[in-house]
DNA sequence: TACTAAATAATAATAATTATAACTTAATAA
DNA sequence: TTATTAAGTTATAATTATTATTATTTAGTA
């Protein structure tokens, strides 16, 4: 966890902007809680508890200044709210989503499953993809099973 | 024109809904602009040219409505608004879409791409894929084919 | 330790979306 | 056709998410 602050913190210096004790905060939510996929409010009550004085307008800064740094994606599953996921390290790209329209679990796809695919849009539509975004919408392993025990009784 | 309206005439009724003058012309603004990825904000704006008595929220509710039926898709592309997406006639998933960073232009990709990513998110995942969204983000071919004059000049 | 651009807190403002309540109407059937 | 009524609409208010403003503070640097 140390070396991955250590490495957004240098980061950061690399574009010359400050580290504060609020952005630390911020970062070590993000850090702590990287499975979840935090809501801005989410992210401003968890980092509260570390840093109470901090405004929310200070994480939604934050949150913006590591998504322009790609630390983390800016996603949108369709609820009013954008959420921040933590870019896995070196990843180059969003990973992958599983939504359950059941339960409303989220699952990731570390993996990339999108490089065939997307050799056929340079190909065929001349299109120089740079990042993509790819959430599955269905029901989970878990709903199905207990959808299956449900019907067997 | 009349043919797509008619089958979402019917779409309605068959699940009891009412055909009002604003749904009608609602519906006849998203087929008008199939092309394109109107917010709640353009449809209003666009609907009261034909019906120049209707409310914001009953936007709002008729958007709702074909959403939940699966006639339009309710997508979201990083700015504010939610935007909506006339299904193609019959197609069972969403399409994709090529947002290009540079221009901000939105190409449509009709093809469903994702078939073969799908049988390996069953398989590993055990997850019963229902729909999907994929956006690629990058250069159109425009933006390439200007970059490169640019750079020969 | 002093300097200064950058960042923060504490608002206020804006924009998108949803809720409420009184009125209206599309579909249905007598 | 007309009466009935659940469903839908308008007008408005309320809520929620996000961004802007401004006075104050501070991280990085010399
Ligand atoms: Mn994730
Ligand atoms: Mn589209
Ligand atoms: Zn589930
Ligand atoms: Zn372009």
């Amino acid at each position: 966890m140390e070396h991955r602050l250590d490495r957004i913190k240098k980061e950061l210096h690399a574009k010359s902007y400050k580290l504060t004790p609020q952005r630390e905060a911020t970062v070590r939510v993000l850090l702590e809680r990287e499975e979840d996929h935090l809501s801005a409010e989410d992210v401003y009550l968890l980092v509260k508890e570390k840093a109470p004085e901090i405004g929310l307008a200070t994480v939604y800064r934050t949150l913006e200044l590591l998504t322009e740094l790609n630390i983390v994606d800016k996603i949108n599953f369709g609820d009013g709210v954008s959420r921040y996921d933590l870019r896995k390290e070196g990843a180059k790209h969003s990973h992958h989503h599983l939504v359950c329209t059941d339960c409303g679990s989220v699952e990731e796809i570390i993996e990339d499953l999108l490089d065939d695919v997307e050799k056929i849009v340079a190909k065929e539509w001349g299109f120089l993809v740079k990042d993509h975004r790819l959430t599955f919408h269905g029901i989970c392993k878990n709903c199905q099973e207990k959808d299956n025990e449900e019907r067997s009784e």
